[in-house]
DNA sequence: TATTGTTATACTCTATAACTATA
DNA sequence: TATAGTTATAGAGTATAACAATA
């Protein structure tokens, strides 16, 4: 799909279509952006929930991402073979494996974090600063985030 | 992936995923919708371009959409073949094909149309209709739709 | 018998390049 | 020689189901 242009109207007034259409071209930035650090977008996601709860088991790294379990076998396939993460037998259960982010992998991630964050303000500068704080909250609501957290 | 749950903290607190992970969520709910009446979203949408200019070219049909030439041969293939377009050859250039709706089209689409309108009520839900506009107004200006009408 | 992780496989979507017919 | 449309093919991404090891 091309997003050189704006969306073609008369698609471009609705807001479901907006919602499509920012998104995916959204999510093809970052993955063209992330590529100057060799990593996919679902890669990211998963160092990134790593980092947050080290020691998770791939069942619970499956539960806690987007990415189904078969997925996420490649995806530690991938960061194991770059010496990003590694997978340790569990303590209690030798079925399950315990993952973790090596040194190399934290730097990786940081790395990566810096480039979503300038390609984050690079796609939101038409809109001011307070345009995309409401943005971001109105995106929450309806991703219904916040009720998630209240549970 | 599955959308079932609210997207995964820590990056739900960043607008760029919000963008992608609701645009993805959209775009799929939107299919799924779709299917009731047995069309896939490129479809819907080259029917919708066809309405709004009958008469247009395949290529213009590709420049006006999202769709690359290959692809649009495959859509509007599946249009004909259930008797809801019809490409004529071009007066004055025969390797032109004009492509119209036939009554059959405009009838599915008007169905279609009904059942994008309530899924994005649906969709929409968490918002009132206040914050409803405000979103639909900073996605339009995220992506520059009103810049690209003054041009 | 159930669960964790793995493998093999198939399916969808889209892009690329070669081909045809017309200009 | 260039353009409109078509065909064939390949690639990415993801899902499904069968399988091995362990509980």
């Amino acid at each position: 799909m091309r997003f050189d242009g704006p969306p073609p109207e008369p698609l471009a007034s609705a807001t479901g279509f907006l919602l499509s259409w920012n998104g995916r071209r959204t999510a093809e930035g970052f993955a063209r952006a992330l590529q100057e650090v060799g990593l996919s977008p679902p890669v990211f996601g998963v160092l990134t929930l790593i980092e947050s709860h080290p020691g998770l088991t791939q069942k619970e790294l499956v539960e806690g991402s987007l990415i189904d379990a078969s997925s996420m076998v490649a995806v530690l396939d991938e960061l194991e073979a770059e010496g990003l993460a590694e997978r340790r037998v569990h303590d209690s259960d030798r079925r399950k494996r315990a993952v973790y982010l090596t040194s190399q992998g934290k730097r990786k991630l940081a790395k990566a974090r810096a480039i979503a964050t300038s390609f984050a303000d690079e796609l939101l500068a038409p809109l001011d600063e307070k345009e995309q704080e409401t943005l971001r909250q109105l995106l929450r609501k309806l991703a219904r985030v916040d009720e998630a957290d209240a549970r």
